[in-house]
DNA sequence: CACTTGACCTGTCCGC
DNA sequence: TGCGGACAGGTCAAGT
């Protein structure tokens, strides 16, 4: 759910509305959600304030004074939400899909000296936060094997295509989902770009013709970027740092749009399974390509 | 070694 | 209406 385009409206959302804060106090109630032990919480972040949020990937890292951070992953439901001084009595925005905090999926929550907090809210508990020195993170399993961020400048249809091909013989779906491969992709962006690409998702990497993948590497660029602009896609839990949904899931064209037309030929849209995931394809739209040079 | 399946969790939806 | 089970999907560990 949280993909890239989701987890860098949030990083652009906290960014804005944390920078320059100092953090008061820490409470959590899940230990998993936030495995440092409390001391450490207390000694490296009350007093501290926070300089910077950044992205890597699904994985966001909020920079503290002192050279620690808070990293981040907000996996399937994790939320990340900013409420300002309550003491007006308002009780909440009411544009903000998500209620009164703390509500009972709330696991963490940062209050700040001039009484705003911040809300990590998982209700499935997949998620994390993890305090460290923030030159640790690079030292992180996954940080060492995540693959290149796609919309970098220097991420080139060449460096895509050599790197598909490190699983040429795996399905092109299992292998956009592959973080060690391509960062930040996950279901909804998938099953989207494969569709712009008129690639069926169980097509195995290296039968697809060079020019699909060059148009599904132009593709990804382009919904990424799309989807950033609409704040994301909200399916379901994912809110930005305001709360508020994102509006990409409008404009999607095979996501969650089974049994309706497809949007080029107007067949209906089926929904399938490939690599363990709900998939969502246009059979007439999407080739299948399973052997080479056909 | 490459790939697939199960585990981690909770809430929702569907069929009986 | 209540209840059991399937399903939702990011990542890591375990299994084939």
């Amino acid at each position: 759910m949280p993909e890239l385009p989701e987890v860098e409206t949030v990083r652009i959302g906290l960014k804005r509305l944390l920078v320059g804060r100092d953090i008061a106090k820490v409470e959590h109630n899940w230990n998993k959600s936030f495995p440092n032990p409390k001391i450490e919480v207390d000694k490296y972040m009350i007093n501290s304030k926070i300089i910077d949020v950044r992205r890597r990937a699904k994985i966001l890292m909020i920079d503290l004074t002192e050279n620690y951070s808070l990293v981040i992953h907000l996996k399937m439901t994790g939320q990340l939400v900013f409420r300002g001084n309550e003491d007006f009595g308002a009780g909440h925005p009411t544009d903000s899909l998500v209620g009164k905090l703390p509500d009972k999926s709330t696991r963490v929550v940062i209050t700040f000296y001039d009484g705003s907090k911040l809300y990590f809210n998982d209700q499935r508990k997949f998620g994390w936060m993890r305090l460290m020195p923030t030159t640790e993170i690079k030292n992180i399993d996954f940080m060492k094997k995540v693959g290149p961020e796609p919309l970098d400048d220097n991420f080139t249809n060449t460096e895509f295509i050599s790197r598909l091909y490190k699983r040429k013989k795996s399905n092109i779906k299992a292998v956009l989902l592959d973080q060690t491969i391509i960062a930040g992709i996950g279901n909804i962006y998938a099953d989207e770009s494969l569709f712009a690409a008129g690639i069926h998702p169980a097509s195995i990497v290296n039968a697809i013709p060079a020019d699909r993948l060059k148009k599904l590497y132009i593709s990804i660029k382009q919904i990424l970027l799309l989807a950033i602009e609409k704040g994301g896609s909200t399916d379901r839990n994912y809110v930005n740092a305001e709360g508020k949904r994102g509006s990409y899931i409008d404009i999607a064209k095979v996501f969650r749009k089974e049994k309706q037309p497809c949007p080029k030929c107007n067949l209906a849209i089926t929904k399938i399974r490939v690599a363990g995931r709900g998939t969502h394809v246009c059979l007439s739209c999407q080739k299948l390509y399973l052997e080479a040079n056909k």
